[in-house]
DNA sequence: GGGACTTACTTTTGGTGCGAAACAATTGCT
DNA sequence: AGCAATTGTTTCGCACCAAAAGTAAGTCCC
């Protein structure tokens, strides 16, 4: 299986961007593409026939507009053949292994997951095996997976360091692809989701594209001139020497209005429970914030506030042509995202140009995908570059 | 002369990029090209000799050390004819316009710099024009002229707007061309003096590159994969809304803690005067804080923390690998670099890579040399792109 | 001082990737 | 039917480059 996933793999740099382009946007006429590409009609025909051939690409019928009133030869568009490989992505949490199966455009068909009873690499890589077996049965035409670990990965295969995990130096893309034959991808989970965002999702074509994911932690990705820009300290206790707010609240860790204290699900929960003594959901303490309910609603708001600041703060810098917040912790912005806007607006020039902000509330199978999608990117990509 | 001057510039992209590593690198043999550049040997020869032939590079003797104890044949390395070809570059202030003549490779070569009396379009560019008139006398093989302004400039060639001139939509490059008979480039001071850098100086190379001036106001430019990223609000006001620190100091245009009113030298300065009824030279408080007079004393320390504040934002959303702070206002550094580093390392992550930080005072000739850089930036790159 | 060795550069050759232009296919319009 | 418009194909040639083989110019060492 895995030589046949290598057989439409060896692409000229050409037949790639014209793969990439279709990939990513879905079906595209020859003449469309050498619009995208800047290259000639006849180049589109010379690079396109061994895809076809390959079977990667097909030529589909006339999209959805039947009778199209244009003059002219009719254009056949392109399209990948999405069905023809699966992928698998895992993403793996403190306590449970959410795994999704995808078509080659990263459409997620199914998903399954399984608790986690034990943290030993082999015990762990056993689940991932065994899931993978599962799914199989069902999508029978596996060309790689993906994992999504949260932690520092080094190589796009060994786990350097995962806190939660408790794990150093274990060598989870081998251990995995010995149990199931297939190419493995591991990466940091932050790293997978801005991988797969700026292919597939909001960062798209994007030239400057930031991704600020809130959820028990906080994770920055960069990417400039479509590549992520790796850098040491990332998901190693990240965000918590961004101080946000010298005069913010006092939370476990000792420091005053970093990032982490003000914005992540953990601090704000215990910020409610400090005040009040009783526990509540992320999503309860929204709604109590959402119908005024002033402590709740002035955390909630400092919370905003802090995000305002730091989305300011990237914008001023960075300069990015949009920024993602994803995470399970964006949810923040459907209470408070007008406070969001205006403490961005306040601390940026009047001339600047605006913040594209998009918020995309994302759960564990969102990471999932993730993971798959850079699983997609590696094989179609000839896993030479990133 | 602009005919001469076009001689050697249809350049192929290989050839163009061989004339660009050797300006910007210096004397370098064959092979070492082809090392740097990716390309093989035989590719050298091919790419070099039209080179040579146009008068653009020249074959040197073996550099510094004669005797130098290798094996094998001795390399003959290339340099650019610096000398060859003159550029000037101009910096225009409220009073003063200041010029530079730098060779080929941006050394400097001869100053000269008159009052401005007059904010006319008409009569600045007369003054421009006589400038260039009198350096083109004692250096007769000018090929192009460039011109620094503070403000918006559109298209390399229009002042769009320029609040110290009071001038809009000013057609400077035309304006200077029709008296002088050179290509002019004119640009945002700032821009110009970051493009110099990224080309000619710390920047050399970099993929992701900061500069951050520090003057009468404060100036940011962002260079990424070896363009400077351009941005609507540069120079119009700028760093004013940047919050240091909330309990910053007031300023005269009552925000309080912003970069500007922190760090620039005329916020300094009223700080000072506001404090302690006497006017003081910029260099004159820096001596008195250095020598612990308290009230100056505290003044740097607050700027120098603002800087370092800056600085760590700055690496932790773009991860340059490389700052450098130049301008007038950086004798800061001198005196509070330790406060400045302390600041740094307090608010970035333990594990994160150390910063690259330069610092390169500035006088307003080395922006002058800015404008010069761009010129001969766009005459060898045949002002195609940037 | 002369062969062995090393390194720098040149020439030749062949391949690749692309664009330009001519050509074929397919439709709408008159 | 004839023409214009548009898409896609084929052919040809150019520009570029890498690989390999050849040439040049020195050092090393007996």
């Amino acid at each position: 299986m895995t030589a046949g996933a290598a057989s439409w793999l060896p692409l000229s740099t050409g037949e790639r961007s014209v793969a990439i382009e279709v990939l990513v946007h879905g079906p595209l006429s020859r003449t469309e593409l050498a619009r995208r590409l800047g290259l000639s009609a006849g180049s589109l025909t010379r690079l396109t026939k061994p895809l076809i051939e390959s079977g990667l690409l097909v030529e589909v019928a006339e999209a959805g507009v039947p009778a199209e009133a244009r003059q002219g030869r009719p254009s056949t568009p392109l399209d990948v053949v999405a069905d023809s490989r699966s992928f698998l992505g895992f993403k793996i949490t403190e306590d449970t292994v959410y795994g999704v199966v995808t078509t080659l455009r990263s459409h997620i068909v199914a998903r399954h997951d399984r608790p986690l009873t034990t943290h030993d690499p082999a015990e762990v890589a056993d689940v991932l095996g065994e899931m993978t077996a599962e799914l199989a049965r069902d999508h029978p035409r596996l060309a790689g997976i993906g994992i999504g670990v949260g932690g520092f990965v080094q190589d796009r295969a060994v786990v350097g360091e995962s806190p939660f995990l408790l794990w150093r130096d274990v060598p989870l893309a081998e251990l995995v692809q010995e149990r199931t034959g297939l190419p493995v991808v591991v990466e940091n989970d932050v790293a997978a989701l801005v991988e797969a965002e700026t292919w597939f999702g909001a960062g798209r074509g994007l030239d400057r594209f930031v991704v600020l994911t809130i959820g028990a932690g906080l994770g920055y990705g960069l990417v400039l001139g479509g590549k992520r820009v790796p850098f040491a300290e990332e998901d190693r206790g990240f965000g918590r020497h961004w101080i946000v707010d010298p005069n913010g609240p006092l939370t476990p860790d000792g420091r005053r209005g970093n990032a982490v204290s003000m914005l992540t699900i953990p601090s704000i929960r215990y910020q409610i429970q400090a005040a009040t003594g009783r526990d509540h959901t992320y999503e309860e303490i929204l709604a109590l914030a959402a119908a005024k309910d002033p402590m709740p609603a002035r955390v909630v708001e400092e919370a905003a506030r802090a995000l305002g600041t730091l989305v300011a703060q990237i914008c001023n810098f960075v300069m990015p042509q949009k920024i993602l917040l994803a995470g399970e912790g964006v949810g923040l912005m459907d209470v408070a995202g007008k406070t969001v806007e205006e403490t961005v607006r306040d601390q940026r020039h009047p001339l600047a140009a605006p913040v594209d902000l998009e918020t995309k509330v994302s759960d564990f199978h969102d990471w999932a995908r993730g993971a798959a999608v850079l699983a997609i990117k590696v094989l179609v990509l000839g896993s030479a570059e990133a």
